[in-house]
DNA sequence: TTACGTGTGTCAAGCGGTTGACATGTTTGT
DNA sequence: ACAAACATGTCAACCGCTTGACACACGTAA
């Protein structure tokens, strides 16, 4: 059997309400009974049970993170930093991996409540989850109009997507195409295309689907049917990997004859892949303010505070442009 | 106040002890007073509350995750399929990232007994903490050998390293050097190493630190300082990007001056550098393999099952050699 | 001397749900 | 008609820890 409080109490000859009282610095405790407290937890190994704890206190300590999936390395940072960040402050993480499905997120949410979680950061793409109505959980949202009442925090989308074309228009472009990943629904990303949209006499948007060949038999089909395309702002970086594989592919020279541009500009795209021109989003940030937002909502559940936060984005030129 | 068995008990008219045996499907119940039970569930907007739950049954159902960074790419697919295994199991992840750092590694792994996780599985690479002697703690290790009698599953390291070293000798280079990361203490990763060492004749081993921008200029040093250098081993694929970025920066021609091969191989680094020849891991292997004896282990205590698992790697050729 | 501050102990209730024991019905099957 | 299976309820104990109430020491300052 675990070793519990109740045995410490007996190893150090005192009650359990001393032990209690030392484990939680209420009270009135001597040093020397302090010392011998702690000798007895040392002895015994004793790890309190946080889980009666949490019961008793009616707080856990834990935030459910909902992302469509880690091994993206945007939401891989993004949850690095969230993690990070929680953890120097006594928060821990459950983490959930949606892949973007209604029904998996549904049932995470409903998870975490159940888990008592303090609060839930989401940054995934479907709307209509009732569970996230549930009274009074904290929630924040990243890059996302979760409901009208879920506080958003997300990067300047149009004006990334507008540094972009802007960018692209400058280098020379004239017929530019925009393509835009298949998790793009009532996100503020959509602004990216708005601004796309906005620069462009006659734009043209593909929606991709999701999977790894279909992204590059899909992009390969685009440059074909579309020869003139000397310009292409992809919405995130992955994407336009793929446009630079393809291009590579139809010996299409980059970025004499095509200049791409993604967005995102992660660490890990600039490390495997540093020629490309991209918008970088302030993922250390997004986490920051995200998480500052989620505990003053933990703290004091009357203030919303402000519902949305938009933090500045960066045009990283290399060479792809 | 949330509402509780209790208010379900009563809205429904029944007892609370009948709530519980249709929420845990227990004893017998009759059609009819399930539903009831079901529709106050429904009406009161019910969760059960699975810190009671967990405290009770000494189970809660959840699962450490200890790695260095999820941002990493390779990290960042094994957390996801991982936690996608746990999740069809009804498992939880709490996520740790230790950045590889003792202390912070040590935390974690309290706070995981504190909250009674029921396993954990590490990835990181730190030796020496008691904490994982914990009684009868369920723990396992990926690619790394953590303590005598914590199982450990990764893949073929050695067959690994001599696949590499193998093609680019097959592939006409006479001096290889091998770039090694800061994370290889005590890992199965040193016999990519021990392989390396056993193919050629002068080994020249480098050991690079942490560090962005470090990691490209000592990889720049080497190259000015061994100009005969004709093929680079690199031990992870983030590195051998570091090899190419350099190269093209110093005009060396790759592959036709020197050649590079990578290792791990993840969905990520085949998307942004699918030229990068690389040794792949099955991670999602690892995932399951790791899962499934975490798994015989909670469920059966006493049988530790076979100690080390190895799984086996794939040579992916593509244009850097 | 009185009164307060300090240090510790005992006791019991409570957090929300589970479970076993036991009682009391109502259906079935034979 | 009677045992067995089915359906539900009451009650109390328990999971491990926290907390407030209260009691009883011992100093020390007023």
């Amino acid at each position: 059997m675990k070793v519990k409080l109740e045995d410490v109490a007996k190893a150090a000859g005192v009650s359990p309400t001393t032990v209690s009282r030392v484990l939680n610095n209420r009270g009135y405790i001597s040093e020397l009974t302090k010392e011998k407290v702690e000798n007895a937890i040392k002895e015994l190994n004793y790890y309190p049970n946080d889980v009666a704890r949490s019961l008793f206190k009616k707080r856990t300590n834990f935030i459910g993170l909902i992302v469509p999936t880690v091994s993206n390395p945007f939401f891989g940072e993004l949850s690095l930093y969230i993690e990070n960040i929680c953890s120097s402050l006594g928060y821990k993480i459950i983490l959930c991996n949606s892949s973007g499905q209604l029904e998996k997120e549904k049932a995470y949410a409903t998870m975490l409540i159940r888990h008592q979680v303090d609060g839930i950061i989401v940054c995934s793409y479907n709307r209509g989850i009732d569970t996230y109505k549930y009274p009074k959980l904290p929630i924040v949202a990243i890059d996302h109009y979760l409901a009208p009442t879920v506080p958003v925090v997300g990067s300047d989308n149009y004006m990334g997507g507008k540094l972009a074309v802007q960018h692209l228009i400058d280098r020379g472009c004239r017929s530019i195409i925009h393509i835009n990943g298949p998790l793009e629904l009532e996100t503020p990303a959509q602004f990216r295309r708005k601004a796309y949209e906005d620069l462009i006499d006659n734009p043209i948007t593909y929606e991709l689907l999701f999977g790894d060949e279909d992204m590059v038999l899909s992009i390969r089909k685009i440059l074909l049917d579309r020869p003139e395309t000397d310009g292409i702002f992809a919405s995130d970086d992955m994407m336009a990997a793929a446009c630079l594989q393809v291009a590579r592919e139809l010996n299409i020279q980059v970025p004499e004859q095509l200049k791409i541009i993604g967005y995102d500009g992660t660490e890990t795209t600039r490390r495997l892949l540093p020629q490309l021109t991209t918008i970088k989003q302030p993922i250390e940030e997004i986490a920051k303010t995200s998480v500052k937002k989620l505990m003053d909502m933990i703290d004091n559940p009357e203030c919303s505070g402000s519902y949305e936060t938009v933090l500045p984005v960066h045009l990283l030129i290399s060479e792809t442009t």
